[in-house]
DNA sequence: ATGGTCGCTTGGCGA
């Protein structure tokens, strides 16, 4: 995330963005820019990273409480992170976690494949673990899923049905977490099922075209009472195009008090 | 169709 502070900076005047989940922030706490951060109207931050890989982080123009990391699969890898938010706001504090789902390496097969393992084990483990916490009001569950839940969510998925990211098993895995937590998927609620929306394109694909190709990777999920809240949803693909760009645009959800009834 | 380019780090991994 070091590389993109300019990036993140172009965001916040943009789009004047109150909560920002952040993953694969790839630096470890000691290293985490926090005062360019807060130069940008972040003052109140939370983030866990390891050298080089993984990392989370959430970065608010609201007070976070009870910051937590939560370790997974028996490893300190720094993938989830939640807080609560103050909003200060009608809303009240909203309950936020950034989650970065394993990608699973190339092979989707959980015998031959350990990445792909861990994948599945990750998920099954946060069902697991949102069963035990029970049902909940003012959540939200931001983050990198590396899973495209529906057809419109990559391209061509009828060529790619062996393909990580996109198999039926990760689909019905990330489906029973999504009931587990009683999830609502933000963007969709938005956006009807068969619209073709993509986040993310790899920086592998050369000339890559991050309007008419790529996956849905990046989900933004609320717990069922602010389903009534939710004013927009939004692919900022324009983020792309920037200099420097992440190959992963901003999913962004605004959530209007005033709608509620 | 099994490459390609990045970021983090300095040889090579993970995406």
């Amino acid at each position: 995330m070091r590389r993109r502070i300019e990036a993140l900076g172009w965001l916040a005047a943009e789009r004047k963005i109150d909560i920002l989940c952040l993953q694969e922030t790839k630096v470890v706490e000691s290293l985490f820019p926090s005062d360019e951060i807060a130069a940008l109207g972040y003052p109140h931050q939370a983030f866990a990273g390891i050298k080089a890989f993984n990392g989370v982080s959430i970065l608010s123009k609201f007070p976070l409480l009870n910051v937590e990391v939560r370790d997974w699969c028996g490893r300190r890898d720094c993938r989830h992170i939640l807080a609560w938010a103050e909003t200060g706001t009608p809303l009240g504090k909203l309950e936020v976690h950034s989650l970065y789902v394993p990608a699973g390496g190339n092979l989707a097969d959980p015998v031959r494949n350990e990445k792909f393992r861990h994948k599945l084990e990750f998920l099954a483990e946060q069902a697991h673990w949102w069963t035990a916490r029970g049902a909940g009001s003012n959540r939200v569950l931001a983050g990198d899923f590396n899973i495209d839940p529906l057809i419109a969510d990559v391209r061509s998925r009828e060529r790619l049905p062996l393909t990580v990211n996109h198999t039926e098993i990760e689909i019905i895995y990330l489906e029973h977490l999504r009931r587990a937590g009683g999830w609502i998927d933000a963007f969709r609620l938005k956006h009807p099922d068969d619209e073709p929306s993509f986040t993310c394109c790899s920086h592998r694909a050369g000339n890559w075209d991050p309007v008419g190709r790529g996956q849905r990777l990046d989900h933004i999920w609320i717990s069922k009472n602010l389903k009534p809240v939710v004013k927009t949803a939004e692919i900022f693909k324009e983020a792309l195009g920037w200099d420097l760009p992440s190959d992963h645009a901003p999913v962004i959800v605004t959530l209007d008090a005033r709608l509620q009834t």
